[in-house]
DNA sequence: CGATACATGTAACCGGTTACATGATTTT
DNA sequence: AAAATCATGTAACCGGTTACATGTATCG
């Protein structure tokens, strides 16, 4: 297993080769996923990437003084990125490894088949449902009046997870909308199949 | 500066003195931040703590053979606590240490006034609308059509920060409701102050 | 010409994860 | 008698943070 960061890298330059500099003008100017785009933790993961024949680099000469490293994925590299992206959502990641669920999320639109993100929204879905209840239980089991504090706290993650269960609704209604879409102005050319199987 | 996890120990230290198991129970069957329960996590970072003079430990040998190492805060533990529930939510902890705001309105709890406890929610409620704003900025120059799924990332971003908003809003209600009853029950006997000041 | 952006690294530090280790006590 | 709980630790590993280092190119 590699890191969220690492898998992050896999699928940025999964989807067009770039250099170490590309991910920290990403990291830095849009909120993806919300890294750290500190050349410290970038560089030496891609480093190891590279190592692991996840990625491959190649030096870019066009500015003569300046070579630029720009890697793009191999064939283990987009393995590796593909079985990542259908791992179901845990209940621990839930918890604690919180980017996870939405990085895969927004990796897969170019990997995963619109059945196969529908299907993760929906795991995505049950998971946070169960972990609901499971907080809920918690909160039924606190002392009524004593520990105001914990039980706002409390409550405020429920309805943090409540809010993804609603979220994900609206997500798959309009990714479904976009496949209906697709299907009429693909349909001519495509023979309306290679989409829903892969 | 020290971690959130040491905060979170001396917090709970803090609140009434116990033992790394203790701490280790409470990670493990409550929802209390999400901390890790693991032994190689919490009693080093206990003893990190001592040395530091913000912790004290005591030797409970009232189970002659199995001795606990029963930890309460000095005054610089209380000092160093203290002075970290002060701090306002950054931008920061919003994105990358998103636990801490969260601990801190928990333990603030037992060591804050009231007052001081709403002005804390009040500057979180302003550093997350000052979020959101920037968050809806970045979705208005996402160009429209291109890019469905960080488009609907981002929307869920936004959703969970103004979700925030709401649930401080809640809080703060529910707790100047309390201050009301507090101070009528508490009228006859403290004369309606001592609680209002620290 | 100074500041900012481009571009890539290295190295020390630190703390969390995982796994191992030990032994007493209580429960089934 | 076995399993689970109580109770505290250690040690290797690993990766992210911070800071330092270096030099080019572009912009005002």
């Amino acid at each position: 297993m590699l890191t969220t960061l690492e898998y992050a890298l896999l699928g940025l330059v999964g989807t067009s080769p770039m250099a170490g500099y590309d991910v920290h003008k990403l990291f830095s100017s849009t909120p993806l996923g919300h890294f750290s785009s500190s050349p410290g933790a970038i560089y030496p993961a891609m480093r190891r990437l590279e190592r692991k024949g996840l990625l491959q680099a190649a030096l870019d000469r066009s500015i003569e003084t300046r070579p630029r490293r720009v890697y793009s994925l191999t064939e283990r590299g987009a393995g590796a990125l593909e079985a990542w992206l259908r791992q179901p959502v845990t209940r621990e990641e839930l918890i604690r490894d919180t980017g996870a669920p939405i990085l895969r999320f927004v990796l897969g639109e170019a990997r995963l088949a619109p059945a196969e993100v529908i299907a993760y929204l929906e795991g995505w879905r049950a998971t946070s449902e169960a972990y609901v209840q499971e907080l809920r239980g918690h909160l039924g089991r606190m002392d009524a009046d004593r520990a105001l504090h914990p039980r706002l706290a409390l409550e405020r993650g429920i309805r943090g997870y409540e809010g993804d269960v609603e979220w994900i609704g609206e997500a798959i209604a309009e990714i479904r909308s976009r496949l209906g879409r697709g299907a009429e102005a693909a349909g001519e050319a495509e023979h309306s199949h290679g989409e829903e199987s892969r």
